[in-house]
Order: structure tokens, then C-alpha cells, then sequence
DNA sequence: ACTCCAAACCGAACACTGTTAGGTTATAAG
DNA sequence: CTTATAACCTAACAGTGTTCGGTTTGGAGT
């Protein structure tokens, strides 16, 4: 009658332990994460976890691998690169906003992560596809994840403390700066925006020098 | 002849115990910082540096606002808008480049480190002094903030794993991705300066047609 | 039907973490 | 010369990721 041994119906799967750990994470940040907890979550102690899974580290990547398979990169199917660089650098930056408290975890490069790859090989292979040398190639896609991924930090961190009012004496051009924080999913949204536009729009510039003809 | 009581002449001061601290994140990482590793390298045991300093994460931040000291706002004090974000931006990225296991720290906002908030201060000054609207200040100060975030994130995550060449078959277009690896500084700093350079381009023709003269 | 192996859980334990409480000694102030 | 306090210490707590070895069960092979 003790709670030792093999249950009668297995209790634990890859993907329920993948799906509870980002639930914690997403309401408790990365930090609140740990295995006891998460096999408290999922009605188990926490040796069982190492069943399924090798270690914290190799979970926290699964996990993020799941999040990525939501990148979208069709748009490098219709044959414009810009509108494949924009929707991937949209579905990217949602994809990343939709679990802030993984961001930190995320950044760490594609590394072996498949979705990663995928991603990075249709970007790559769109952008040459589109007349840009592989060189230029390399560079807007490592170029439009920095904007990407700093984005998701900066929406992450959620800059401005609540009581910046003490600095006003010494910071007067921040002055409004209280007002950033009721906004700031509309700012960091706008800022994006912006940027991506910018960003663009100086491409096509550049492309109209290295490649030769209008995009 | 007991090695507890009060030293003769003090061991620890603020100014060691960051030094020590941020020679440990340089060399093992974030992760690799604990106090009593630190109070060991510091020849001292941990608690006492609790008479120095509150905890860890304040430890961490006073680091990260000596770090952040280093950021050059001069460039706004030319009269070119461009010549004031292109010289914040790069040293910024240089100052996160100077310690990459520091990034995911520093990423996590201003919040009440004077440094930063001095930077911002700066930045935000300069932009609508030359002409460009609050609003948009505001959200150039933050895209610029993303893109070099992001590519000091970058830069410290080395992306590609040693063994991509397993995903050759799979992903045709990274074929040449080991090669990256090699030349992982220079791309970086490449990228970032082709995103700079798009970007301020782009900010350019908007400032035509938002403030209505040119730049 | 019976054996046997592997799967799936558990308890106990290890070495580690940040941090607090309270003890001991040296310096500086009155 | 007392007294306060600054600066270190030891001991301890609750927590971490992870491993080892135990116990029970399901299912495959004969």
C-alpha cells in the first residue's frame, strides 16, 4: 500500500513534462523552475523526471525547441525577400514574446536545436535564392535576429523601474519616462515596427548597390 | 592563533569584491559566480562579504553599472544625430563585448542602475535636440537598444555547435556554417555594423519625411 | 501459466547554492 | 581605559540538480 513502485498506468510522458515545466516558467520565471517543483506539478517526486529526461538543461532545450517549430518562414516562398525577412522577424519576435521568461534561455543560439536550424537554413537559403551573396546573406540573417532577439530582451526586462520619479531631478530628458511603463507592450511593439522598417528600407538601398537591381 | 575576529588591516572592500567577482563571470560564467567561491578567490569565507554587500543580485548589478560606465555619449554633443547613435551604440556593444558572460545580465533594463539611466538620459536629450519628436526618440533609443542587445546576446551564444556538419544532408544552405565558426568575431562585428548602417539609413529618409529637412 | 527483463516510479543521499544568526577579535572614539 | 562597532568567523537552514539502489508492475518469450 506504499506509493513505491511502478504505478499501474504511467504517470509521466516527455510531453506533459515539457508542457508543465514552461507552464512554471511562464508563471514563475526561469528561476522558479526546478525539478522538485515541477515534479510536485505533475503528482510525482523529482528522480522520476530523470527518467524521461537527461537533465534540466537538455528539458529547457526541448522545451524551446517547441517553441521555435512556430517561426514562420513561408514568406521566403513568395519570392520577395522582404516579406520573408518581415514575417519571419515577426512570427520570431512573437514566438519569443509569447514566453518572455524564456527569452534569457532562447538567446543561446541555435546550437543544436533542429527548429533553429530549419529556420536559419530557410532564411539563409531565401535570402540567396533572392540574387544576395552568401556573404550578405550570413550577415542580414545574423543582423535581423540581433533586432529580434534584442527586442525580446528589452520587452523581457521591461526596462524603467517603478519609482524612476526619485531620478527626475538628475534625468530630465526622461522625464515621461513613468508613463513608458503603462505602455510598454505598445512602445516595444511600435519600436520594433520601426526598427524592422528602417532596417529594411536601408536594405534595399544596399541591394540596389551589391545585387544591381531593384528588390 | 584562531583565524576568527577582526583582521589587523581589512581584507575585503566593495571596489575588490567586484573586481574578483566579475574576473570570475569573465572566466567561468554567470554560473559559475557563487560567494563562496568568490569569498575563496577574495581568501575570506562567504558570509562576510555580507558586511559589504546586500546580496548576489545587488553584488551583480553594481558590477554591471561600473560595466555600463564605459558607454560614450559624446557623439551627441555634435550636432549629428547619426554621429550620436552610431558612437553610443558602438561602444555599447563594445562594453558588452568587453565581458560576454555579463550580457544576460545587462540585458534586464536600465531598472535603477544610474549608468544606464544616465546613457538614456543622454540619448533621449540628443535625439529630440536635433529635431526628432518625443515619441520617436523614445522608440529610436529603444531600437538601437535591440539591436545591440542583441547582438552582444549574439556574439556570447557562438550559435552553430561544433558538430553542425551532422545536419549537412538536412540543411543544404548551412553547408558552409562550420566556416562561420572561425571567423565568428568578424562576422559579428560585420553584421552589426551592415544592421547599423541599415538602420540609420532607414532612420535617415524617415527623418525627411517626420521632421522634414535632412539630417 | 511461469519466468524474467525492463520500465517506471520511490527514498535517501551527495555536494552544492544564497543567506541569516550569533560568536570572536581588533580598531577607533570618548 | 572603557565601550562601541567594524570585520571577520562558524554553524546552520532551506533549497538546488543529480545519482544510487530499491520496489513494484507490464509485457515478452517459452
Amino acid at each position: 500500500m506504499s506509493d513505491v513502485g511502478r504505478p499501474r498506468t504511467p504517470v509521466l510522458s516527455r510531453a506533459r513534462i515539457h508542457l508543465t515545466a514552461l507552464r512554471i516558467v511562464d508563471a514563475d520565471g526561469l528561476a522558479g523552475l526546478s525539478m522538485r517543483k515541477l515534479a510536485a506539478d505533475l503528482g510525482v517526486r523529482a528522480p522520476s523526471l530523470y527518467g524521461h529526461v537527461a537533465s534540466k538543461d537538455e528539458l529547457l532545450h526541448a522545451v524551446a525547441n517547441d517553441l521555435m517549430e512556430a517561426v514562420d518562414i513561408s514568406g521566403f516562398g513568395t519570392g520577395d525577400w522582404r516579406v520573408g525577412l518581415r514575417t519571419w522577424a515577426r512570427s520570431y519576435r512573437a514566438a519569443l514574446g509569447a514566453h518572455p521568461n524564456m527569452v534569457p534561455f532562447l538567446a543561446f543560439g541555435p546550437a543544436r536545436r533542429a527548429a533553429s536550424l530549419r529556420v536559419a537554413d530557410a532564411v539563409h537559403g531565401g535570402l540567396v535564392g533572392a540574387g544576395w551573396p552568401p556573404r550578405y546573406a550570413t550577415m542580414i540573417g545574423a543582423s535581423t535576429k540581433y533586432l529580434v532577439v534584442g527586442a525580446a530582451m528589452g520587452s523581457f526586462a521591461r526596462g524603467f523601474d517603478d519609482d524612476v520619479q526619485v531620478y527626475r531631478d538628475r534625468y530630465p530628458n526622461l522625464l515621461d519616462a513613468p508613463s513608458l511603463r503603462e505602455h510598454a507592450d505598445e512602445i516595444d511593439a511600435d519600436s520594433f515596427e520601426l526598427a524592422l522598417d528602417a532596417f529594411l528600407d536601408g536594405l534595399s538601398t544596399l541591394y540596389r548597390t551589391v545585387v544591381g537591381r531593384t528588390p
